[in-house]
DNA sequence: TTTACTTTGTGTCTTTAATACACTTTCAAA
DNA sequence: TTTGAAAGTGTATTAAAGACACAAAGTAAA
């Protein structure tokens, strides 16, 4: 039994997704943060662990996507080599636990350790092939993620703590992945009255400068938790 | 490694699940169906066999839930003796993936074998208590079950092949617990074009009897695959 | 046979939200 | 001073949500 970790972040361009390198060998496909669980811990536990013994991450919120469960998903030629020297039953079957979270990129510099000899964030797009079944698992929380950016505010944990509403556009852009129109999205996120404007704006941009917000933290928590039925996207 | 499955009926009237009972003496709680994962099958596998090896239903769409891993979800009291008397190692952990469907209880009807000394159907508002974590699992199902009513129609499962808009209407409260307006409600169904009203009314009723519908197949099965972002509920 | 009872079935108005769409403003750099 | 690039802003149309009340059709009981 393991648990995997989809930790999203955005760039202000799109969205990358944390992946880990086991290798130094070229060819040994990237992996999503994951390992066994332990006995004694319960399955977020495992994931917070797992997240933070693999890539430095600590105290992030993850939630659980669902269950991975073919037998046939550690048999891909490419990953019995790391199995091998890796685990002490390397062909035993392994039914893992997916997990999936939002984390600012700036704050969290990702921190090999473990088996992990590198982590790094990864554009979703350019991604084709993974470790194990982490593409299926992968694309599972692309849809989650859809689904959760409908019922609840999201960005908070996306941006840093002045942003503009473009960054904010671009990131539901980059969820949806699909163009949303620029005066309805902005009157769409002004109705939800989570952000407040900045005395501030943007300095050095070689076009109109851009007015800063930040969100209000009790309405953006109100609203996480009481969500909402359709963000209408 | 576990499968539990929660199976939700209508009876016209309210909700029901269908539970199992693991022994004849008095005190036992009730349990939903559920087993060891052999190590040949996936997921789905081992929901669909050990659904119908406890319960004798074969043939049903299982929806994963999620997985479940507290490790003192096996540690109730009130389960030492049942698991001392059928697990081997007794005390070890369990995680479990829950599942869920919806039939139609006149299609199904449970036959207990196995370890299940009966299969039954229980009103799912007179449950206080189940076995091991159960009642998390139904409860969690109950939302799945929420969730998946906005984005896809339900019915077919639940109804028999004429129905009345009014046994829908109850069937949509039942789910939402919640009342609906009635002509709203009719409205809103009806504009899903996803039944056709025959040529047929009740009888025998002490009231005026009602329109009788079916479901057309294909749109039904249309909208199921393409969903709706929203019924608006 | 009349009355009481029960459930079915229907339409409109108001309010809210979705969608489509184009031009001016403000800055830096050339 | 001109150019390029993104920011910022409003309205009109259409679709859906929500609130709401009464007549019709049957059986059962008086």
């Amino acid at each position: 039994m393991s648990v995997d970790c989809v930790i999203f972040g955005f760039d202000f361009e799109k969205l990358n997704v944390l992946l880990i390198d086991r290798g130094n060998t070229l060819g040994i496909p990237l992996a999503l943060p994951g390992n066994l669980i332990y006995n004694s811990e319960n399955l977020d536990e495992a994931a917070s662990r797992v997240l933070e013994e693999l890539a430095g991450l600590k105290n992030i919120y993850l939630e659980q996507i669902g269950a991975f469960g073919d037998p046939l998903r550690i048999t891909k030629i490419t990953d019995q080599e790391w199995l091998k020297a890796m685990r002490a039953e390397p062909s035993a079957r392994v039914i893992t636990v997916a997990y999936f979270s939002l984390v600012k990129m700036s704050d969290y510099v990702p921190q090999a350790s473990s088996f992990a000899k590198n982590a790094s964030w990864v554009s979703v797009q350019e991604i084709s092939e993974l470790a194990f079944d982490h593409l299926e698992i992968l694309n599972t929380a692309k849809e989650s993620l859809k689904q959760k950016i409908r019922r609840q505010p999201i960005g908070f944990n996306l941006l840093p703590e002045k942003f503009t509403l473009s960054q904010l556009h671009r990131l539901y852009e980059s969820i949806l992945d699909k163009p949303l129109d620029k005066r309805n999205f902005r009157r769409k996120i002004q109705k939800l009255d989570i952000i407040e404007s900045l005395k501030e704006k943007q300095k050095g941009v070689p076009h109109k400068p851009s007015q800063l917000f930040k969100f209000n933290k009790e309405k953006y928590e109100l609203l996480t938790k009481i969500g909402f039925d359709n963000f209408g996207f």
